[in-house]
DNA sequence: ATCGTCGATCTGACCCAAAA
DNA sequence: TTTTGGGTCAGATCGACGAT
């Protein structure tokens, strides 16, 4: 009997996944099992800690001798071992998913995240976006954390956008977002900028965060029989929606609102699709001035997002840290008011 | 009891090498 | 090339001890 193809394919792909996940789950249990066993030798090194003085040194040392082919029991490891017990339960393992990222991932988390909170949820982030260890050094180098989630961030998809997809494209946005890998000269304009980015895609890619697929750079669009350019079209594969981005290398500005409102119209109209969700646009700064972005975004009719950019760390740690907040300003500005 | 000093130890950042 | 394991070094922290 002969064997019928789309069947033999169909059979052969349900095989290939059944393979993929019995390795994915071997993994995951010799994982899980391997961070209990972490998760137990630091708690013994935690209860013994008075010991102090050499006390890891020797245990290393007694270790090695007795497992002369394993390896992972330097001191330095032990250290590790008995960091991860004191941030952790031993419960915690498994009600967090510690055991589905790498000892090595929580290496890298240990030494860079400030909190337990950071450190799950960029445990999590590693999980759902399968970032290799360097790429979540990265992640954890560019401060991701506090781009996405301590500031507030302005844009005005509550209500111009379904529930959903706003809730979203909010998590996506970065402020501000890094293109350190753009060396800054003076005189840049933003053609100059956007070539920089696009040369550097893959970076810039990374950098917007997961789903984005690059469109086009000066992309045209022509109402009317008029043409008009968008800086750079994206589409986001899990937003399900294009994604314009005008870049500028000066502060927001109101105007820059009005033009991007009529792209999205445009786009909108000439592009999407009926499975395509509204476009959103990105307006990204080089200093953005958050308290007039906020009132010209109020009364806009599609969504658009107004962040920061910087080409490189500019401006020093301290100095990144004491910027006013949104709402540091607007109790200055209505000091002054009130002062008047 | 408190403060300052000094040495020991711990920790984080960075780098290097071997293995995969 | 990427992953894994480990080493080094500077700075932070701890703790003992003596002087006040």
């Amino acid at each position: 009997m002969l064997i019928n193809n789309d069947d033999y394919l169909k059979i052969l792909n349900e095989i290939i996944n059944c393979i993929k996940t019995s390795q994915y789950q071997v993994m995951l249990s010799a994982n899980l099992s391997l961070m209990h066993r972490n998760w137990t030798i630091g708690n013994y090194i935690n209860s013994n800690s008075t010991w102090g003085k050499g006390f890891l040194v020797n245990l290393s040392r007694d270790i090695k001798s007795e497992f002369p082919d394993s390896k992972g029991y330097s001191e330095r490891n032990l250290r590790d071992m008995k960091k991860f017990a004191l941030i952790f339960s031993e419960d915690e393992i498994d009600e967090y998913n510690l055991a589905g990222i790498t000892w090595y991932h929580h290496k890298a988390l240990m030494s860079k995240t400030e909190n337990k909170q950071q450190y799950i949820w960029y445990a999590e982030k590693t999980i759902q976006n399968g970032w290799s260890h360097d790429v979540l050094e990265i992640q954890l180098d560019s401060n991701l954390y506090s781009r996405q989630i301590e500031k507030p961030k302005i844009q005005n998809f509550n209500g111009r956008l379904p529930d959903e997809q706003s809730e979203l494209a909010i998590q996506t946005m970065k402020d501000p977002y890094i293109f350190d890998f753009v060396k800054f000269r003076e005189g840049m304009i933003e053609r100059d900028i956007e070539t920089e980015l696009v040369s550097n895609v893959r970076k810039f890619l990374l950098e917007l965060g997961t789903g984005f697929a690059f469109v086009d750079e000066q992309y045209t669009l022509v109402v009317n029989g008029d043409e008009f350019y968008v800086d750079l079209l994206f589409y986001n594969f899990k937003l399900h929606c294009f994604v314009a981005i005008d870049l500028k290398t000066g502060k927001f500005t109101p105007e820059m609102a009005g033009k991007m409102n009529f792209y999205l119209s445009a786009l909108d109209d000439v592009v999407k699709t009926d499975l395509d969700n509204p476009s959103i646009g990105l307006i990204l700064c080089r200093n953005e001035n958050k308290l007039v972005a906020e009132y010209a975004l109020k009364d806009m009719k599609k969504p658009i997002g107004v962040t920061e950019y910087k080409l490189f760390n500019d401006l020093p740690k301290e100095l990144q840290d004491t910027m006013p907040s949104v709402e540091d300003i607007e109790t200055r500005v209505m000091k002054k008011y009130e002062c008047d």
